[in-house]
DNA sequence: AGAAAGCCTCGGCCGC
DNA sequence: TGCGGCCGAGGCTTTC
């Protein structure tokens, strides 16, 4: 569930903890599933002091005074602070918070919770997380990088939709706001990276940024402009066009008949 | 019943 | 035939 502009705002929510030292830890089998096991978290993470937040992708880092810890999300995660969601109404499934859904987290000197909710058990937590395999981050890509995003060693390369979402490639960019940007820069998902003509490339460069700055704006990657066509037998809510559905990059993706080609 | 806003692993294929 | 890289399929997990 969680795309970059959620993780920011989680990150934005967690950078409260900064200062704070951690007294306990905890994490069930799911969530410690990338650690050796679930003590490994509990170990690590005691006595630590948050000195910083950051995030690459959908990865979010706290810094402290020794290891980072990692946190990732996988589709249904959120960061809680004790009540506070780090982003409201963003559930896929249930709107709401239950208790049996927490999978770990980190109790503080001063008394408060860094907590992960996680319906679907898909969220991580990670230390000193590998950052190699991550491209530049989806918020702040400039041209130089956008370059590389479209850029194609050999052959044609894959899908523009599939490339989008390798986070190898862009970091942060998820389902959702892969289709907006395609939809907004009116280009077909299905056509290999290495066929992007220079009207399109500059197209996509500036549909990717401004999806970027106007689902933030508005909250959340779910409030696209072609959210509400995001169904079997929906129509473009630009040209009404007929919204095409086909799996790309393994995701299920919409885009319209008639302006995206 | 089937799909879902993520990501990891596995195996097939392609080119050197 | 061998190997590495690329790429798509499948699995994980639970919920609606």
């Amino acid at each position: 569930m969680p795309e970059v502009l959620e993780v920011e705002s989680y990150r934005q929510l967690a950078s409260g903890t900064v200062g704070a030292t951690v007294v306990r830890g905890w994490a069930d089998g799911y969530a410690a599933k990338k650690l050796s096991s679930p003590s490994a978290w509990s170990r690590a993470v005691k006595n630590l002091t948050i000195t910083d937040t950051s995030r690459r992708g959908k990865l979010l880092l706290l810094h402290t005074s020794g290891v980072t810890l990692g946190m990732r999300f996988g589709m249904t995660g959120v960061l809680l602070i004790d009540d506070e969601a780090g982003i409201d109404g963003l559930f896929y499934g249930p709107h709401s918070y239950q208790s049996g859904w927490i999978r770990g987290g980190l109790e503080f000197d001063d008394g408060r919770k860094l907590i992960l909710h996680d319906p679907r058990r898909l969220g991580r937590f990670e230390i000193d997380p590998d950052l190699s395999e991550l491209g530049p981050d989806a918020l702040t890509l400039n041209r130089k990088e956008f370059d590389e995003v479209v850029h194609v060693t050999r052959g044609e390369g894959r899908a523009i939709k599939a490339r989008l979402l390798d986070q190898s490639v862009v970091a942060g960019v998820g389902n959702l706001l892969a289709d907006e940007i395609l939809f907004r820069a009116g280009i077909d998902p299905r056509t290999p990276t290495g066929l992007l003509n220079v009207d399109q490339k500059n197209r996509l460069f500036r549909a990717f940024n401004l999806t970027m700055r106007t689902l933030q704006r508005r909250g959340g990657s779910h409030l696209g402009d072609h959210m509400p066509a995001r169904f079997p037998g929906g129509l473009c809510p630009r040209d009404g066009g007929q919204m095409l559905s086909e799996t790309i990059g393994g995701r299920t993706t919409y885009w319209c008949s008639l302006h995206q080609h």
